[in-house]
DNA sequence: GCCAACGTTGGC
DNA sequence: GCCAACGTTGGC
């Protein structure tokens, strides 16, 4: 089972929208890493739903409900199912990543436009403990 | 195959 | 609103 991180703006799709639609199938990613990221999880992998732009905050717990399936005018990109889990107590903001020396190494932070991205064991333990 | 120009993302 | 980082495109 693995972690992961995915962004979205929430002017275009906010935590509010998933818990509003009980799950959604992400698509619409157009970057090769992050393409390869998607292609990589699995049922029951667990990701951090990140708001990016106005909020600059992980908001809430994901699962990935099944494999990548092809996306986009030619199928050569990839999308996934998730389902909301839960929302975090509260807000981890990008400011308290950067500022916990622990989560320098976080993709989130090394490359900050990537959209989809893995997360550490490690880390996924701290920012859950930091969103209680 | 290199690199300049351009477009997009996303933090500040 | 600005700009850095990164990806893509196209001329040569």
């Amino acid at each position: 089972m693995a972690y992961w991180l995915m962004k979205s703006e929430p002017s275009s799709y906010s935590w509010a929208d998933l818990i509003r639609d009980g799950g959604t199938m992400w698509d619409g990613v157009r970057n090769n890493a992050a393409r390869l990221h998607l292609r990589a999880m699995k049922a029951g992998d667990e990701a951090l739903f990140y708001q990016s732009m106005e909020d600059r905050s992980v908001v809430g717990i994901m699962r990935i409900t099944g494999t990548g399936e092809p996306d986009g005018p030619d199928g050569s990109w990839v999308k996934v199912p998730v389902e909301p889990v839960r929302p975090l107590a509260k807000p981890v903001t990008l400011a308290a990543i950067k500022a916990e020396p622990k989560l320098a190494k976080m993709e989130l932070i090394r490359q900050s436009r990537l959209s989809v991205a893995p997360v550490r064991e490690e880390e996924w333990k701290l920012v859950l403990e930091m969103g209680k």
